[in-house]
DNA sequence: AAAAAAC
């Protein structure tokens, strides 16, 4: 059987790998790894939970032992679709390099400048971005493209659907003929397989089967819902308890199709006393990471998330994933799914389906192959709607007033006060804003501590999110559900909290 | 019917 140690790996880049608990290659990177370091372009086809990360990493970092990185004249560079996939990237360079003293520097959008830009005047070995902030870099003039040996475009038919190939072409542009270049794609339609042609130069082609399209170690299944989303929520929290209560919950993930009902659905669920976190892509990025990271360490025990969260972020041990909305695209679904059922691990997933959802779920069980089993009943059995149908324009139009109070009438669990108070007056136009408030109010203590850093640091960093101290504080915080008063601030409230509490009392 | 990404 093929090993790590076969690879023709670098000494350190092997240490590094045992370190984590790792002997034998997936099929990605036993493929790509020889090839890669022998500086032999690579046609990557694999989905994301195939060890792709690792099978460009590993061979970068031993390729990077010779050789220094000269000031703002990166070495490497790594395009990723989004913040949190290029943050993960640079993980697993800090994860497998730690036995070397390379310089990483995460260019993302969403974050300050300055940090960035010191380490590209440091002289970067490794540069990891999304496009947008890296082009914004380039027009400032802050960065040579000219020393760079390796470039890596990951998540290529992503990049597509998001619109980022010019962008990826203007910076391929900016970079010498003579680089060798990493590319990696799910699939290869044929926009892709161009693209691919026009980059890469005499390629090793590698293809991995996609882990059974959809894992066979995730137990799906569909529930009837009415499409009113209040009956939905009530759905929802009903299956979270029940799978609570047979003790198969860990966690879960929440995928709505709306940024605005994660938003709502987030609030929903605080209220309703959940351990809740939100992610998607117009929260501010020091929630999104925080967000993120809380709930990898389990101080979260739901998230509710876009699909920003649905491809290729890698959380260990998702027990669960609730699809609150049938995503519209089918392969969305089997990305979704996926966050579950990882490394061999069982995952169950539900997926709330109303009478508008049929068309979708007919094309997820057509490209999935299968029938996916009803709960408790298919749409049949379900009672007749009362307010006639229920499409998208009416539920955000003048009805939604009227849903919400009914919402909050259907159950009378207490909510945290203090939750309560900065939820309260979430209206139709600030909705997004209050999540932002709700986001820092989940980790007040924590922020509060890097803020006052802050105020010596120029600007707050991801490296500044909270420490494990700072979760145990917060849960504390959250756990407490009596008296009115927002408490745990000391003397220290911040002023949108006071203007809200007085207004409610 | 959406989401993602630069300021």
């Amino acid at each position: 059987m093929t090993t790590f140690a076969d690879l023709g790996l670098s000494q350190k880049v092997n240490s590094a790998v045992a370190d984590a608990g790792y002997t034998v290659p997936t099929p990605i990177q036993a493929g790509a790894i020889p090839p890669a370091l022998q500086r032999r372009d690579i046609l990557g086809i694999a989905q994301t939970g195939t060890g792709k990360t690792a099978s460009f990493v590993l061979p970068m970092l031993t390729l990077l032992e010779t050789g220094r990185a000269r000031a703002r004249m990166p070495r490497t560079l790594i395009l990723e679709p989004t913040r949190e996939l290029a943050a993960q990237v640079a993980e697993n360079f800090e994860k497998y390099g730690k036995n070397h003293r390379l310089n990483i520097a995460l260019l993302i959008g969403g974050v300050s400048f300055d940090e960035q830009d010191r380490k590209l005047e440091r002289g970067a070995d490794v540069l990891i971005c999304t496009p947008g902030r890296l082009l914004d870099h380039c027009e400032r003039g802050k960065l040579l493209m000219t020393g760079v040996e390796i470039l890596v475009i990951d998540e290529a038919d992503r990049m597509l659907d998001m619109g980022f190939i010019p962008d990826i072409e203007r910076i391929a542009k900016l970079i010498p003929f003579t680089r060798q270049t990493l590319f990696f794609s799910a699939t290869m339609p044929p926009e892709i397989q161009k693209l691919a042609d026009r980059f890469l130069q005499n390629p090793v082609r590698i293809e991995v089967a996609p882990p059974s399209s959809t894992a066979k170690t995730v137990t799906q299944r569909l529930i009837a819902s009415n499409g009113k989303d209040y009956e939905k929520r009530a759905v929802l929290r009903d299956l979270i308890k029940a799978q609570d209560d047979l003790g198969y919950l860990k966690n879960a993930i929440i995928f709505c199709n709306r940024k605005k009902d994660v938003a709502d659905l987030f609030r929903s669920l605080e209220r309703h006393g959940f351990s809740a976190g939100a992610l998607h892509g117009d929260m501010d990025q020091r929630s999104r990471t925080t967000m993120l990271h809380n709930f990898k360490e389990g101080n979260l025990q739901l998230l509710v998330a876009s699909d920003v969260a649905a491809r290729g972020l890698d959380i260990p041990d998702v027990s669960h994933v609730f699809n609150f909305d049938v995503p519209i695209h089918a392969e969305d679904y089997v990305h979704r799914i996926g966050r579950t059922g990882r490394a061999g691990r069982s995952g169950r997933s539900f997926t709330i389906v109303t009478r508008h959802d049929t068309k979708y779920l007919d094309a997820i069980e057509k490209l999935i192959g299968e029938k996916i089993e009803w709960q408790d009943g298919d749409l049949t059995a379900l009672p007749a709607e009362s307010e006639g149908s229920d499409n998208g324009r009416d539920r955000r139009g003048k009805g939604r007033g009227r849903e919400r109070d009914r919402d909050r009438k259907r159950d009378r669990q207490p909510a945290p006060a203090v939750t309560e108070a900065v939820t309260a007056p979430a209206n139709e136009d600030n909705g997004e804003e209050v999540v932002a408030a709700e986001a820092r109010s989940t980790s007040v203590k924590a922020e509060r501590k890097t803020e006052r850093k802050s105020r010596d640091e120029a600007r707050p960093s991801r490296q500044n999110a909270p420490a494990n101290d700072d979760h145990r504080e917060r849960r504390r915080y959250r756990d407490h559900d009596d008296g009115p008063t927002p408490v745990g601030f000391g003397d220290d409230i911040p002023a949108f909290m006071l203007i809200v509490a007085n207004a409610k009392s």
